[in-house]
DNA sequence: CGTTCAACCTGGGCGC
DNA sequence: TGCGCCCAGGTTGAAC
């Protein structure tokens, strides 16, 4: 998402505009609607960055525009999949730049926030964001998730104890690592911390190329909304009943719940 | 401290 | 066709 936005840096915010539609509850800004189109109007957009799952807007004068699509938000500089569900549109000013940015939401499970830099540094600090996935190695994964006696699955999805990995990327980098999901972080031997370090790094920059998984809602897109094609390379997300790819049919795919998350995997190649 | 669970929303897919 | 149910790339806060 936020390499797809890339080209709107430089350019300058005109205004935000919040649009509404029937039927369809509106939009979560914090602080407020008002503050928020009032401190971004006239503002250059200097950065780009990511915090775990959000995509940061980094203002001159140091504010941020923060987005958190959850589960159906989408940032976009092309046009939305439907109208109904638009739920911000940024104006920009710039010449042979795009004309605006959007933010999309179906559930409208997604918010959006504008914090100073005070406040980005105490709501996605070290207490509520643990390090990025991205940039970790074997003796950082073990120390952030390793004392814990939960499910290693469960574990992963904790965005305090590592950042930036979801639902989906859990299950297929479990697999990759042939560790069953079900496992108490601290039974992890070392040998299995360094299978699923490289298996976060391999399925997530994979993951990254394909531009993401739009599973059978058709939801996902990017920024110019088109669909992501990992969803063709997921070994068991989604895939329940079928045959596990490593096995070659020995195995079946298997759905269990773990903390209220469905959890694909491999009973006879993931231990 | 860890686990569990409802809630926040809308819409697609399925069985009847 | 319509209805009820289950499901969905996530996070939060309350209750145990």
């Amino acid at each position: 998402m936020r390499r797809g936005i890339a080209p709107v840096l430089g350019s300058t915010i005109r205004a935000a505009e919040f649009v509404r539609s029937a039927r369809i509850k509106p939009l979560s800004v914090s602080p407020s609607r008002s503050s928020f189109q009032r401190r971004v109007a006239g503002r250059r957009i200097e950065g780009l960055g990511r915090a775990g799952k959000r995509v940061v807007i980094e203002l001159a004068g140091g504010d941020r525009i923060v987005f958190e699509p959850r589960m159906t938000g989408l940032v976009l500089l092309a046009a939305p999949p439907s109208e109904e569900h638009l739920r911000l549109r940024l104006t920009l000013a710039g010449r042979a730049k795009p004309s605006e940015l959007l933010f999309w939401d179906r559930r409208g499970l997604g918010t959006l926030s504008l914090l100073d830099p005070a406040e980005f540094a105490r709501r996605l600090g070290p207490d509520t964001l643990g390090p990025d996935a991205l940039e970790l190695d074997p003796a950082l994964l073990e120390a952030r998730l390793g004392a814990s006696k939960r499910p290693i699955k469960v574990a992963l999805l904790d965005q305090r104890k590592l950042a930036g990995v979801g639902n989906i990327y859990a299950a297929e980098c479990l697999h990759v690592a042939r560790i069953h999901p079900i496992r108490p972080c601290a039974s992890l031997k070392p040998a299995e911390w360094r299978r699923l370090h490289a298996a976060l790094e391999d399925v997530l920059g994979e993951a990254i190329r394909y531009e993401g998984s739009t599973l059978n809602d058709g939801t996902y897109r990017n920024a110019l909304n088109v669909e992501g094609g990992y969803q063709s390379c997921h070994r068991v997300y989604g895939r329940e009943g079928g045959a596990c790819s490593r096995c070659r049919g020995r195995g079946r795919v298997e759905r269990i719940v773990l903390g209220q998350r469905a959890t694909f995997f491999c009973g006879r190649c993931q231990r």
